[in-house]
DNA sequence: TGCGCATTTAACCGTATGGGTAAATACGCA
DNA sequence: TGCGTATTTACCCATACGGTTAAATGCGCA
């Protein structure tokens, strides 16, 4: 992805990998240091550090500071943003089948009224 | 992203790039072939084509044919899966904040009795 | 059979991901 | 100041992405 990816590229990015996912979902519970959440993953600590890269770009978490400890947050509104995105493709997706069944609802109308006459 | 990626990851990646979304908005609308995917993306058909590859390994659309044209439709189902993730994770990040405001509200209460004694 | 059109495959290139280990930083504390 | 702990940076490596151009394939039709 290059240098000018958009928010959304990056969100969706940063969710394309189960361990981001299995970090978010942690920090779904409240703040956890990198410890913590490395602890569940099985990867290296700088392996996690850029995991959070990828996130912190995407503005998915920020972080905070204590003592030694880089707390990390999670930040709702790129996930808000992220589902939004697909929910209006649905809307629009499932809107065309409304108007295909009122489209065959009225074809049905007419030749009810054809065999009327 | 490796050999034993799992749904849910193919998925977000194909959403990560801005031609894969457009081209899912397009497909919103209905069946399109390759040829009228990429005309309003700039890019070459080859490119295309890997797009289209990404998503049909996500499952997001599937392909017919008809003559000489492969003509794409979307599949709905990948998309629900994803931003149901997302829903789900933001259920139980809002009901954290739920149960803060009770804890908080029962923590008032306690005070205002210690300040009626 | 051979032409024309739509699409894909092959080959190549540059950059980004995702992982590792080893070394460097940053901070609290004795 | 020096030690210990948490985290990041610096390198290195393999593979995937995203793009290109040129060649191949698939299909209808004269």
């Amino acid at each position: 992805m290059g240098k000018y990816a958009s928010d959304l590229d990056m969100v969706f990015l940063a969710l394309a990998h189960p361990a981001r996912r299995a970090m978010l979902a942690r920090l779904g519970q409240g703040e956890a240091t990198v410890g913590e959440l490395a602890e569940p993953l099985g990867i290296s600590l700088p392996a996690v550090t850029k995991h959070l890269k990828v996130m912190e770009r995407a503005k998915l978490i920020s972080r905070s500071r204590n003592a030694q400890w880089r707390p990390c947050r999670l930040e709702a509104g790129p996930l808000t943003a992220a589902s939004g995105w697909i929910d209006e493709q649905r809307r629009v997706w499932e809107g065309r089948f409304d108007r295909l069944e009122t489209y065959l609802g009225a074809l049905e109308g007419e030749e009810g009224r054809r065999d009327d006459r």
